[in-house]
DNA sequence: TATTGTTATACTCTATAACTATA
DNA sequence: TATAGTTATAGAGTATAACAATA
């Protein structure tokens, strides 16, 4: 069950790292997959593994922090893409960092070249994932 | 990021387990602590990172389910243990098998000695991590 | 006085079902 | 008819603050 208590360090990284900056952990994974760019909600809903009828709040609650908008779809009147403002992209990106800073410093207990043969590795098993990938970057 | 989209893919497996056995993820948790033994509320909160007024709501739910109890401490008239039931311990057996098939089954993916290796590093990097483990056995 | 656990309150998160508007 | 998104509703999860009972 290692693979189990790793997720709950990352999970615990990540809900303090969150709220630190006020949000829930569920607002930060939002802003997350939006750093990729723009996404319509019903993508959106299959990304965060979430009901449509569940996302529109928790986007409501955020677009009324000021970290995202509702922009409507020029080509489908019916749709619209949730879109991080300038606020909201400077969060993410301070998000992203902490949480990458937090999970390096872990990674630094193991020499280098172990290191990337566990990333490779984990990688692999993950080729098999099709959930849309959190964040944008590497590492 | 690697381990971000793993924690989360592991998140994915226990909540779809958790589901199929009527519970939510937060319920799991419980019954996954409370599988090495009888626990106090206040250490419940620390293991679980809640406070004890949302662990009071959460035992109370499970308890009404019938999964748990809670069990006055002789010594201390202030204070119970919260422990399992039987169907409690039925309950938190099966998941636990259900969560270790699954991950069992995506570990596959390498050779028997990488996968070793893996959980070796890992269990190093945890091993800076303090917070009580969910899980009794090993893997 | 300090600690154990609960209550009161207010929010966030989530799903199900029913709905509106557009395609 | 099907799809995109919302609303209504109900329940679960969470934190803060105030509290009761015991140590």
């Amino acid at each position: 069950m290692v693979l189990v208590r790793v997720s709950r360090l990352v999970q615990t990284v990540f809900a303090e790292v969150s709220r630190c900056h006020g949000l829930t952990t569920q607002q930060t994974q939002l802003l997350c997959v939006l750093s990729r760019g723009p996404v319509g909600m019903t993508e959106l809903s299959r990304s965060l593994h979430l009901e449509k009828s569940s996302l529109t709040g928790l986007v409501d609650r955020v677009e009324r922090r000021g970290l995202v908008e509702r922009v409507p779809d020029a080509r489908d009147r019916r749709a619209c893409h949730v879109t991080l403002t300038a606020e909201g992209t400077h969060c993410a990106t301070e998000v992203h960092q902490a949480v990458t800073e937090r999970l390096d410093a872990l990674g630094a207990e193991l020499p280098a070249a172990e290191r990337e043969a566990v990333a490779a590795a984990l990688a692999r098993v993950l080729s098999r994932d099709d959930t849309p990938r959190p964040f944008p970057a590497a590492s």
